[in-house]
RNA sequence: GCGGGAGUAACCAAGCGGUCAACGGUGAACGACUCAAGAUCGUUUCGCGAAGGCGUUCAUGGGUUCGAAUCCCUUCUCCCGCACCA
């Protein structure tokens, strides 16, 4: 063992006898196994500080695992399908000087090889090899045989396997899809391609189609049952209408819309055609038909219908709705002679549909009223609309006047009443952006509907229902996240899997698509196993038939009839077989928080559809991000630190160390530069004393004969060793470092303090291997340096030895302590120098109270304060303190009815005397107070000026200090 | 808007009904060692205190409780996701 620790040369010494003694190359055998799975890393860069989080908490796991007895498969693959890479290939090529800078400067790629990732493959060649030199170079016990990319071709093998096979349940269907879209480009448009708008969503409206003659007058609702309350429509006389041919699924129509919404209309699943102008002027004062109450209602005029919104036509409510009800009220007086209206607008019935418990019958008449707003153009009608909404939507019940949907709640309506409305042709979806989107053109996007997609039909209730109860069965780490889960399988919806850029796996169905990439990375899990094989060549292109996946994976067919179809020798196929049903199902997948969304859920799905229930995943865990500096991290545009360049500057294990100690689970950890450097200065302490430890050549054991402070060590480690065990299981890594590393080395500075030595080589050898699962190189080296031959990977990790703990020790230890700390503080706040130090232990009557009170709760559960003291007096012995008496009682009354009275208890299961644990004690605390101590009783002190004995309590000796100014 | 989460001492960050003036780490100050520096070790780091104590704290304002950083409600602030993108 060197004396200085360079990281480094153990880092490389140690990587090289691992891959030498393939330590980490599982195979089945007898033993339990584990498989943990961690999503493998996306190569349109180098690996940075958030892959080294969730892979370093992965390889935490399987080492821990592996030391816990468990046949540990931890394997890793490349996933390169999608369009990033295809786009970050052009951008190089093109030499973009933004990503030329970064890709040189923060992903660290040399010149001249950055000059030559012009291609896609030349990317995904260079990635990963650099992805797997720094999962090497960090010390990660993968199983690197198993290593694939998802280009390869016997990966798409398995990928067109698993579409067909999900084909044939019906869960890939064709279907239109709405998206964001550009029309001057062309294209859909992502959030970064976007001048403003980034947050806007695409809302389903539905289109209630009022008639007048053979004109239809759509108007757009998110409610569609307020469709019941409809008094009137609302057109504006200063918009410009127009009547236009709508074709949709062949039946024609002649629609009147505003002038924007017919330019959204061209961008739907339906024909549009313009045929002429409309003055707006005389669609006021028409008469139409409701097409689902078939009332007659009137056109009325309102300024605050805005064109580019929904049809530029609206309907009325005025029972429900402010602005309707305002705009309503705006008119009663108005002369509308000019539009040919006569009627009185008064006349016009409120229609009340919605019972609601904190209205009364017209929810906007009252809060308008209420609010008392003035007309439509007030700005608190805004206000009053969202709280009527809110109230109406949660808790309100649709009333009789809606026919069978009469006491449905209105939360769960819309969906049920858009499909019957749209089936009895009376309504239309429409969707709409939630606020204006431009696109980087300048041009205002549209939604777009975009026809013969494919999608995974994940909206299936059957499908979810499955998934739902794989969840309930899972371990969720940390246990917070399974509502995030299950809240995520409720929202997902059908999603389209197939594109026609980037790299990927072709559609089975239809050749003309690429499988989308994040459907092509949800049970590779189980291709590691089969990919062993294929490394090894023991299988070719070829052999990959479906019947050779059903085999292997769903337990299919029979081992003559596909070794005869596929050639593969019938022994290997037995042995792939094997494999995989000792491997699968997957027992860890741990991943960062934001493939919550998106990755796990498909991971579940695609799990619960294709494989049996024996094979469903076990567990999922997620952990949080990283930042730099209090920076976020950006791939393309920086800052960022990549997992090689931390492991240059600081070594594999201080990295290790630090990026899991920082923070915890899910809570985003930030990294310091600052933070590194002290976790470096923390390692090497614990190489240092581990150096000293193995030089004293000193090998006290536990056998031996033990001081107190030795048993008290002897406990401390056992707790730290019980908490780490428990904190690793649940993946919380910071409470492992805390107690496994933090916690401990402060003790063992207590432990040495106290003069404490005889188990310093039984601490070594526990504690090298409780930090082995962080820091396994630095602890190899260790454990060689310790004399033993075998590596520390696969040594039992320290378990917890219940029988070792010992809570007498602890509590001495404490007790001195405390008292130590006690006369520091006086010394402190005197600011005196001491000549001498006297303590007094508690006197008799004060141990006798208190063990009556732990004699009589233990009976009775309760005491009562003044009961207590009463019988105290009945004792003679006791009566003699009768003034003192009350007084302690009640101090100690209120100390254990909080639970105070434990530590009693222990002490007097020990048969120990105060003064002897302080006489034992005396000459630490002279050497660290520097002047002489002296142990007295408080029944009758040989020396006591001030009466300082009388302060004196059982556990907490009195205190007097003899002491000179300060000059 | 919807859904999830967070606000703790100079900073990072645990705690999530009594053991809490609140783990641990940084940073800072002082002391020891040293010719000195660094490393290391010790002490302190909310306020007051020449006796181990007292007082005021865990975003805010209320409430529940014998007892709240911890439970409930109000308000304020911040972070994340909302999709066809990995």
């Amino acid at each position: 063992m060197e004396h200085d620790y360079k990281p480094h040369e153990i880092e490389q010494k140690w990587q090289k006898n691992w891959t030498k003694s393939r330590i980490f190359q599982a195979e089945p055998n007898e033993r339990q196994k584990f498989f943990i799975t961690i999503p493998y890393p996306y190569l349109n860069g180098n690996l940075h500080a958030g892959h080294t989080r969730t892979f370093t908490i992965g390889d935490v796991v399987a080492r821990h695992k592996r030391m816990l007895g468990y046949n540990v498969l931890y394997p890793m693959g490349f996933h390169v399908t999608g369009t990033p890479i295809v786009g970050l290939a052009e951008l190089i090529a093109s030499r973009d000087p933004q990503t030329m800078d970064v890709y040189e400067h923060l992903h660290g790629i040399p010149k001249d090889i950055l000059l030559t990732l012009e291609t896609p493959e030349n990317i995904v060649d260079y990635f990963k090899h650099e992805a797997e030199k720094a999962m090497r170079m960090i010390g990660y016990s993968i199983d690197w045989r198993r290593k694939f990319t998802t280009t390869d071709p016997t990966y798409k093998k398995f990928i067109q396997w698993q579409y067909i096979r999900l084909a044939e349940k019906n869960l890939i269907v064709k279907g239109s899809h709405p998206l964001k879209w550009c029309p001057n480009d062309n294209n859909p448009v992502e959030d970064h391609d976007i001048l403003h708008g980034e947050g806007a969503t695409i809302v389903e409206y539905t289109l209630i189609k009022f008639r007048y003659k053979d004109l239809v007058f759509p108007c757009a609702t998110l409610r569609p049952e307020t469709t019941y309350g409809v008094t009137n429509i609302w057109v504006n006389p200063n918009v410009d209408y127009l009547k236009i041919r709508v074709e949709k699924n062949g039946c024609e129509e002649f629609w009147v819309v505003s002038r924007e919404a017919f330019r959204k209309l061209t961008f739907t699943d339906r024909k549009v055609e313009y045929i002429e102008d409309i003055p707006a002027k005389s669609l006021v004062g028409i008469k139409l038909t409701n097409p689902i109450t078939g009332d007659i209602i009137i056109s009325l005029p309102a300024s605050f219908v805005r064109p580019e919104n929904g049809s530029g036509i609206v309907m009325s409510v005025p029972a429900h709705a402010p602005f309707d009800y305002l705009a309503l009220r705006d008119l009663y007086d108005a002369d509308l002679h000019d539009y040919g209206i006569t009627e009185d607008l008064k006349e016009i019935k409120l229609l009340s549909l919605i019972k609601v418990p904190e209205f009364g019958e017209f929810p906007a008449k009252e809060i308008v009223e209420s609010m008392g707003i003035t007309s439509q153009s007030d700005k608190r009608a805004d206000e009053a609309t969202k709280i009527v909404y809110r109230r109406e939507f949660h808790g309100g019940i649709l009333k009789k006047i809606t026919g069978k949907y009469a006491g449905c709640s209105v939360s769960k309506i819309k969906d049920i009443l858009t499909r019957d409305l749209i089936s009895s042709d009376a309504g239309e979806l429409f969707y709409e952006l939630s606020e204006p989107v431009v696109c980087r053109c300048g041009t205002p996007c549209v939604v777009n509907m975009v026809k013969s997609q494919w999608f995974l039909n994940y909206s299936d209730p059957e499908w979810k229902s499955k998934v739902y109860k794989c969840l309930s069965k899972m371990r969720i780490i940390p246990e917070d996240y399974r509502v995030e889960f299950e809240n995520k399988v409720d929202w997902l919806k059908d999603k389209a899997c197939a594109r026609k850029k980037g790299l990927g796996t072709r559609l089975p169905l239809d050749k003309e698509w690429l499988i989308e990439s994040l459907g092509d990375s949800t049970i590779y899990m189980s291709y590691y196993i089969i990919a062993k094989f294929i490394e090894k060549g023991a299988l070719s292109l070829e052999q990959l038939t479906l019947s050779f996946f059903d085999y292997i994976l769903l337990g299919k067919g029979n081992n003559a009839a596909v070794s005869a179809e596929t050639g593969i020798e019938s022994v290997i196929l037995e042995e792939i077989c094997s494999d995989f049903t000792y491997w699968y199902p997957v027992d860890l997948r741990s991943s960062g928080k934001d493939l919550v969304p998106n990755h796990l859920l498909f991971f579940l799905f695609h799990h619960v559809a294709l494989f049996g229930e024996e094979n469903w995943p076990k567990a999922l865990a997620v952990n949080g991000f990283v930042s730099l500096e209090g920076q976020k991290m950006s791939k393309s545009k920086g800052p960022i630190l990549t997992m090689e360049s931390a492991v240059r500057d600081y070594g594999a294990d201080i990295t290790r160390m630090y990026i899991l100690s920082t923070a915890e689970q899910t809570q985003d950890a930030d990294w310091h530069k600052t933070g590194i450097e002290s976790t470096r200065k923390q390692v090497d302490k614990f190489y240092s004393f581990a150096e000293d430890v193995i030089e004293s050549g000193k090998r006290g054991s536990i056998s031996s004969e033990l001081k107190q402070i030795d048993r008290w060590m002897l406990s401390r480690i056992q707790g730290y060793i019980h908490k780490t065990n428990i904190a690793l299981d649940s993946i919380q890594t910071r409470e492992a470092i805390q107690n496994s590393f933090f916690l401990l080395i402060n003790d063992v500075k207590w432990y040495q303090r106290r003069g404490g030595e005889n188990l310093l080589y039984y601490v070594l050898d526990n504690w090298v291997r409780l930090l082995t699962p962080f820091i396994p190189h630095i602890c190899e080296e260790i454990w060689e340096a310790m004399g033993h031959k075998d590596p520390i990977s696969l040594v039992q990790f320290p378990l917890y030895n219940e029988d070792l703990i010992n809570d007498g020790a602890e509590l001495c230890e404490e007790i001195i302590k405390d008292t130590l700390d006690d006369i520091e503080e006086i010394i402190r706040v005197t600011k005196m120098i001491p000549q001498k130090v006297h303590l007094y232990t508690a006197p008799a009557w004060k141990v006798s109270v208190i063990k009556k009170y732990i004699c009589d709760i233990n009976l009775k559960a309760y005491i009562e304060a003044g009961t207590f003291i009463k019988t105290l007096m009945v004792n003679p012995e006791l009566r003699v303190f009768g003034k003192e008496i009350p007084k302690f009682v009640q101090k100690i009354d209120t100390e254990f009815k909080s639970g105070g009275a434990e530590r009693y208890e222990i002490f007097d299961g020990l048969g120990l005397d105060e003064q002897d644990l302080l006489k034992e004690s005396a000459s630490f605390l002279e050497t660290v107070i520097c002047c002489p101590v002296e142990i007295h009783s408080a029944d009758s002190p040989a020396y006591d000026p001030e009466k300082k004995s009388r302060f004196a309590e059982p556990l907490r000796p009195a205190i007097y200090i003899e002491g000179r100014n300060r000059e």
